[in-house]
DNA sequence: AATGAATGAGTTTTCATTCAT
DNA sequence: TATGAATGAAAACTCATTCAT
């Protein structure tokens, strides 16, 4: 019997009831995932701490993975309303106000389950959602690229004429592997009090990467 | 089926022969655990693929959690080599020249064996070395915060007299999170022509952070 | 995790005890296959009848299918061991004697397990042995028509000299199909008083077939 | 989950509707048999592909057993209708025309569908039908019993004292056989060329043996 | 009557670990 | 000390059957 890695959904959940079945079932698994550990989240224990049958698991989800998959998924989509709402304003925005947008939001977004996030920035490989999960990424950094170009004259002198691929890039980059990293191995960092000052720094080492140089204050 | 998790290796293995055997089952381990991912690395696989009996293996690793533990340990100490030995001049170096060479070491670190080092840092949660590993992040940080201290005067005047704390995590993060999101997430940065890039890229990025704004050349 | 069907034994049994505990399973295998069918033959079962863990059953078998390949491969083996040992004079003798040696190969043949026969002749499709097992079939063949050339002058005059390719084919397929059927849905047939009776009327069937009619006897 | 088993319809559907969907159900069972074989015949599955809802199903059918039972008896009133259309006229005929109708009659029964014919006779043990199925062959043997005793002065001489039960039994089981095993083994023989040649064959093979022998010609 | 969501016992299979030789 | 046969808990998954709507 042939048992491909099947990593979507079985049948979508038409009725009221069924519907109820699969979110239970994607909370117990992100529960889980969270409180245990991916090891420890077998498709029994899911089903039991969902309060479902191991039958009615399988019915909707063909593998675990494909359970987990749901999991990052749904995650996605909550960060992407995150992003989304917060990056609305975001154009109008002169480039030291814009970089600490890009900031706050990314904060704000790995701040919203840090310990899921971290679960599933692990399993991700494993359940080939690695493509969607970049794709998402190459948003943002689209995204900030074309904010970038549409700030050209305020940078600093010798970017103005390049091509803005690479600076984009490492913007984006370095405040999403701050976030990032603060979220798998520093959570304290993400939590109130820091989170802010994370903010300000990001911005300061970001703008300062970005902008010319400010004169000193005293030359007036 | 009593399945304690002891993570220490089981005797010293003095003898030659012992001592080939450990490394045998060792590098067996890594090897697996590049090529095939954690979920495949069975004792019986690593045991097979070391040509020792499994039997042989359990003499040495009371647990697969133990051998695991010894691969991340060489590891840790195949980085703690690089690092320590470039580190070595840091101290005479001025401040950017300093950031350079911070950044400079770690890439080369990642680039040592970056899907190892990928492997093993979704893996090491499980292990229970992570604050052997975290041990390792904080001396980094230690020791620059040192650097910082000794370079003060070179640090833009609102800097000069807090407490560095602060600016030394903001700069030994930063270098490690683009080295690290790039080794797990991007290993065509680290490679051949990128990797020269990322150093300089990363280096204006934490320079510019730290140093006080230098005046526009035009103004001489 | 790919789960192809496999069908081989997994390993050699090399040592003594291993050996023994093939043997076991195959054993075991075939008893409840006999006693209680193809679907009551779980593994767990079948390595409870054996006395014999499921994890040691798995060391030396894939799959179910290959316990009972491994079941249908041993029964052949019998099988042909009868059929050999009992053909080695069949050229000598004269047609008719030629055609009982046959039919009584063939009921000594389905009488050595005639349960376990029918088992295996319902699960053969399913293991992928039914090449092997047809090979043997076309084996018999062949041999009944070499045995016919050698006598075609015992031929009824219209078989003399036509290629006896159908011939051999009715006469092997009527015993075969005869004991065969006998075996699966009358085995009180090849029990033993009327075991002898098959024999001779098989003999009269298929000797009528092949000779020339007798003179009756009165014609004297 | 009492699992009991019930091999009769559990109601008898006298509605139109109620009748096509047990049709249906019974059609689609077959189908499935045949074309993917007993195993994969799931009740789910055959649900689906009669285009019924599993409870629909189970509202005909009490358990598995019960569907594969009807399609069992509905493929034996289909022999049925066979062998009985063809035999009204058998009293009538000499011997040698007697038996080569009845031949003819069983290829053109294993005919009807080989592949069912196959997966059938390979389930009925199971499903408790064994004995309805074997009625069906006593009938025929107790038919062509009759014939026999209608035609005894046709007879070789030294049958025509006897009890003809065990010349029967030959004649009917040998036919039943060849027939059998080529729907089963060879479907090649009962497609079209080999079908004439196959009936033309056995009869020669059956009334060899029933027949006085004949003289040779020349003997004039 | 029909629907299809839910059930859960039971199946195959893996793999860390032990222990007799 | 080395070997590898044996162990068995536990995981993933199926499918006949029930039952609320």
């Amino acid at each position: 019997m042939a048992r491909k890695t099947l990593t979507h959904p079985r049948k979508e959940a038409r009725q009221e009831r069924s519907r109820a079945t699969v979110d239970c079932l994607v909370e117990a698994t992100a529960r889980i995932l969270v409180k245990e550990g991916f090891d420890k989240a077998s498709t029994n224990r899911i089903a039991e701490a969902a309060g479902v049958s191991i039958g009615s698991l399988y019915q909707y989800f063909p593998s675990k993975e494909a359970l987990v998959a749901a999991v990052i998924d749904r995650h996605q989509e909550d960060l992407m309303r995150i992003v989304r709402g917060a990056l609305a304003e975001l154009m109008a925005a002169p480039l030291e106000e814009g970089v600490r947008m890009i900031a706050a939001v990314a904060v704000k977004a790995h701040r919203s389950d840090p310990r899921l996030h971290r679960v599933l920035a692990e399993q991700i490989p494993r359940t080939g959602r690695l493509a969607h999960v970049e794709g998402f990424a190459r948003e943002n950094h689209r995204l900030f690229k074309g904010y970038l170009e549409h700030h050209r004259d305020e940078l600093r002198p010798d970017l103005r004429d390049t091509d803005l691929e690479l600076a984009a890039y490492m913007c984006v980059t370095t405040i999403e592997a701050l976030t990032h990293t603060a979220a798998l191995h520093r959570p304290e960092i993400l939590a109130d009090p820091g989170a802010q000052a994370l903010v300000e720094e990001a911005t300061r080492l970001v703008a300062g990467y970005l902008l010319p140089p400010r004169r000193p204050r005293r030359a007036a």
